[in-house]
DNA sequence: CGTCTTTGACCGGCGC
DNA sequence: GCGCCGGTCAAAGACG
């Protein structure tokens, strides 16, 4: 279980947003850790990937002034994403945070549905997707959008990680 | 009784 | 404009 790995790739190429990129990296530093600090019942969990999908550069000011002020790239600054894979037989990953679902959809080219996830802390807004590859269904994509306003609650991780070890400890 | 799922409706973007 | 596609809302229900 002490083994993951994380692989960046995708931005590199995106040249500047500098900054926005390494909190983004470091965003995933942290959901890794977490991740990787185990509260997973199912057998192999592994980190394969990770991705930042767009950047973000506090667009909500910028539309707020309304100004052109350097629309920078000008493209259209998509809120900040990253995404990884996981193999696990679950789909539901506990990460250490409540999420509540409120979508989910089928997606096309892909038999398996789609499950949108929200935060349920007052006022944190981050959103997550979970999708399984119709590929390979023992790969779980899970996609962040945002981060968390606020530590991580989470009382089962103990149990959980308890749990695991006992598991490690005594096969049957 | 509070919390979280389920599930169709709804809506906006985009390609034709 | 129209219809597909993906994301969200919200009412109703499940569950402890």
């Amino acid at each position: 279980m002490e083994k993951y790995q994380i692989l960046f790739h995708g931005d590199g190429s995106s040249t500047s947003s500098s900054s926005s990129s390494a909190a983004a990296a470091a965003a995933i530093n942290s959901y890794s850790f977490n991740l990787a600090g185990g509260a997973h019942s199912s057998t192999h969990f592994q980190v394969n990937q990770a991705e930042v999908i767009g950047t973000d550069a506090t667009d909500q000011n910028n539309m707020k002034l309304g100004k052109k002020q350097e629309d920078k790239k000008n493209k259209k600054i998509k809120k900040q994403k990253y995404a990884f894979q996981t193999r696990s037989q679950v789909d539901i990953l506990d990460d250490g945070y409540r999420w509540r679902k409120y979508g989910q959809k089928t997606v096309k080219d892909n038999r398996f549905p789609r499950s949108y996830y929200r935060c349920t802390y007052k006022g944190c807004n981050v959103k997550k997707q979970i999708q399984r590859l119709s590929k390979d269904e023992q790969v779980v994509v899970t996609t962040y959008e945002g981060m968390h306003t606020h530590p991580i609650e989470n009382p089962a991780q103990d149990y959980e990680q308890s749990l695991r070890l006992m598991q490690t400890y005594t096969p049957i």
